[in-house]
RNA sequence: GGCGACAUAGCCAAGUGGUAAGGCACGAGUCUGCAAAACUCUGAUCCCCGGUUCAAAUCCGGGUGUCGCCUCCA
């Protein structure tokens, strides 16, 4: 298996350090607001990598951080006149409710900042004490950055590159315009805890090298975020864990690409962030993820309307798919005899799926494989006779359980068929305001036209509701009406 | 000013050495009273120039363009 290593810049063979089990540490969110749709597509990226990783046997211990003391938390409380943990939990919550909602897999540990407060005292006087940290006289204390000699390894930029041509304020005590702040003095009125240094809170990027040390170890095999967090946080941390603890602190780098909306850079400064809990009254949380994973995770993203709208389409013909494919397996399902389909694929869905998936988790690639499959499915559904038709189901089963198993694994395609396909038809309709009884009256007059040889008249009854936005499809059964839109 | 990424058909998009997946849109066809759905078929030599190689979208150099980061950010 390969992964895309941000600190080489290279795919490279995946070996985890202890054999099977894999160590893996994903920043997650500051919560002063409702997360977004960036959160949700990072959450959805080291979920699916997580799961992917244990459907090929490793053994995964994935820690995924919450950050509930910070700058914009305190502001955030403050302007709401609450206490930040108070404020800082019911984030979490509302948090928790959307991951939930998106039934993204959860990390094996969520930590908080806030509840390794003595951890990080500890890490930061061990920082002290080895001289690549130092108190100020206001109680603050920041990381030597000079004194690191690898720093910007990650980033691929040198100290004195960064400080040229910006220009970044001396802060009053500060060694060197580039230190960073592992400890901030408290102000009065803002939360602190006791230490050392007297009353404060730990800086942002001290908190992950903590949280990363304590629940996982020195060295860890995966460390995920969005790819802003390459610098500085990233950055920071690689120089506190290694001054730390003297080893390694992670073998592979994973960056999640960032994402803009119709264009834009999505910020909350520009106001147009899209949060999950508006997304997902727009739209199935399905949607979504298969939006999401349509685009490598690594890439930056334009994410446009149309492309839940696409999604959408292809989901529903997916979904359709799946329901027909259950009618014929129930209907025809048994003792096969004669002759064997030809070019079975069943054998070849998951072999196609880790091929893919194997090389740094290409899920563009493996939900393509889909439209294969699913046209073969409606060739031999539509080619199946009085001869082949038991051994047809038989295979479309087999199918159907592989295509369940292998994309269950990225959480698509296990809602119920026929659930899913009427919740988009019924958003649908509302949104062309028609009510179902007008268009079954039009129907129910086309088919006595039809009686009638009438055809001038079905026709144009079949016209008026195709301008509304609804297809009518003769079968076999009778008249169907379905939503335009969703072909 | 510094660092980095990206540039593939009308659009979205995968693909890091061997003669370009997939999807949307378009067009043609099978089916049909005609349609629809479903299915079938049809399109690009990969921004430009030069180099390495038997062979490059894929590696190297140069150019152009777009974007990101260097301040809080998934």
């Amino acid at each position: 298996m390969k992964i895309y290593n941000s600190m080489t810049g290279k795919k490279e063979e995946f070996i985890p350090i202890d054999g099977n089990n894999v160590k893996m540490y994903a920043c997650g969110v500051t919560v002063y607001d409702l997360c977004h749709i960036g959160h949700a597509r990072q959450a959805i990226v080291y979920a699916m990598i997580a799961d992917y990783l244990r459907y090929r046997g490793y053994n995964v211990k994935y820690v995924r951080n919450y950050t509930d003391v910070d700058d914009k938390i305190i502001k955030r409380a403050n302007e709401l006149g609450k206490n930040a943990i108070d404020f800082s939990k019911e984030q979490i919550e509302e948090t928790e409710k959307d991951m939930a909602a998106l039934h993204i897999t959860d990390a094996d540990e969520k930590t908080k900042a806030s509840e390794y407060i003595n951890q990080i005292i500890e890490f930061v006087q061990g920082l002290i004490d080895k001289g690549f940290a130092y108190k100020t006289e206001s109680g603050d204390v920041y990381y030597r950055v000079r004194k690191f000699n690898e720093y910007g390894k990650l980033s691929h930029r040198n100290v004195d590159d960064m400080l040229n041509g910006v220009r970044i304020e001396l802060e009053e005590g500060k060694e060197d315009p580039i230190d960073f702040a592992l400890w901030k003095s408290a102000k009065p009125g803002e939360i602190y805890w006791e230490s050392p240094w007297g009353k404060g809170r730990p800086g942002w990027h001290i908190e992950c090298s903590v949280m990363a040390l304590n629940t996982l170890g020195e060295t860890i095999d995966i460390h995920g975020g969005g790819r802003d967090l390459v610098f500085p946080h990233h950055e920071n941390e690689i120089a506190q864990s290694e001054a730390y603890t003297g080893k390694h602190f992670a073998n592979c780098w994973s960056h999640c690409g960032l994402i803009k909306i119709n264009g834009e850079k999505m910020s909350k400064s520009l106001g147009n962030s899209l949060t999950v809990r508006d997304a997902l009254k727009m739209y199935n949380y399905e949607v979504i993820k298969y939006v999401m994973l349509s685009k490598h995770y690594g890439s930056d993203v334009d994410i446009l309307d149309e492309d839940y709208t696409l999604a959408e389409k292809h989901l529903y013909y997916f979904y359709n798919t799946i329901a027909k494919m259950n009618e014929f397996i129930n209907q025809y399902e048994g003792n096969a005899e004669g002759e064997k389909v030809k070019d079975d694929i069943s054998s070849t869905i998951k072999e196609k799926f880790i091929e893919v998936m194997d090389d740094d988790f290409n899920t563009t690639a493996a939900l393509s494989n889909l439209y294969g499959i699913f046209k073969y499915i409606n060739n031999l559904i539509k080619t199946a006779n009085k001869g082949n038709r038991n051994e047809v189901a038989n295979t479309i089963s087999k199918i159907l359980e592989q295509v369940k198993e292998v994309y269950g694994v990225l959480g698509l395609l296990e809602q119920n068929p026929e659930e899913f396909t009427n919740e988009l038809r019924k958003k649908y309709i509302e949104k062309i305001n028609l009510k179902t009884e007008y268009i079954e009256e039009k129907i129910a007059k086309r088919v006595e036209a039809k009686k009638q040889k009438d055809f001038e008249t079905a026709d144009s009854i079949r016209a008026e509701l195709d301008e509304q936005g609804i297809i009518l499809n003769d079968t076999l059964k009778g008249t169907t009406w379905d939503i335009k839109e969703l072909y």
